[in-house]
DNA sequence: TTTATATATTTGTACATACAAATGTTGTAA
DNA sequence: TTACAACATTTGTATGTACAAATATATAAA
């Protein structure tokens, strides 16, 4: 029976998602911004100029959140980011990151690597590859709701 | 090299660590628990009747919290637990699981373990195992703070 | 004993987040 | 064109959580 090792598992997943989540808050704590700002700050500068409305930066969130309204607003405050209302649709609102944002980016980009590699430190390349593998599985399960 | 690999790696841990998170709340909020609260019961029903103090309880907890106080607090408005002054030490308080708190715990046993099995559907026991190897070695992983 | 230090928990406060309802805007059918 | 539904975001409110300071008790040193 393999109820206690799935027990174990789950755990386990919980354990390490906080400590990773654990680790890199405190990092950019210390940068004045929460994990999810940065999320934010990082996927509009992927955009490279480009703006990004609520609803898509809400998808691409690592982690999902009820009120990126006032998260963003936050960043706002901080001036990191602009908001606009879209011309062409004005029930969206556009938002572009600054220099101001691009730069504190820039200057957390150097100790996130350092972070990301002690908390990996155990972990060869080909183990990477594997836990990855084994993660997208858990991601991928689905779970009917008829069965709660 | 491996940088991006790495920074993948931890990515797919925090989505991984959030799902499982985020799924085991939404059971344990049916029943007017949060995670958390749920992880102290548990700790409780492991005792089988012996107190536990508060610091004991945060050692043992999942995920460390500055504030188990008010979350004892909680606990205690549901009636699932009963706190009283350690006597030996007055520092110290005594924490016990009520009959309704075990009757809780007991109502929920089967839901998660639907839960976990839905969670673990696509991994078969090799594959468990090998991803708790793989995520006991975050679990070490020291991060040295001078070199933040 | 008095004073100081360490330990265990609680409380004040500020901030973060969830959820639902409200707002404002657009699209669509009559 | 009006009325209504759908969409995108914001706001009100309640609750959760972090952090530091405060409280209360115990231990140790003078």
């Amino acid at each position: 029976m393999s109820k206690q090792l799935t027990k174990e598992t789950v755990i386990s997943l919980l354990r390490s998602g906080y400590k990773v989540n654990d680790e890199l808050s405190a990092l950019f704590k210390t940068h004045g911004i929460s994990l999810p700002q940065f999320n934010v700050l990082r996927i509009l500068r992927g955009r490279k100029g480009e703006a990004a409305n609520l609803s898509t930066i809400q998808e691409q969130m690592i982690h999902k959140m009820s009120n990126t309204t006032r998260l963003i607003d936050k960043l706002i405050e901080g001036g990191y980011v602009n908001r606009f209302v879209c011309e062409k649709n004005r029930r969206k609102i556009e938002i572009f990151i600054t220099k101001k944002g691009l730069e504190l980016l820039n200057s957390l980009d150097d100790k996130l690597e350092t972070k990301e590699q002690f908390l990996m430190n155990n972990l060869d390349n080909k183990e990477k590859e594997e836990l990855m593998r084994l993660l997208s599985k858990i991601q991928t399960s689905t779970i009917s709701e008829n069965k709660l």
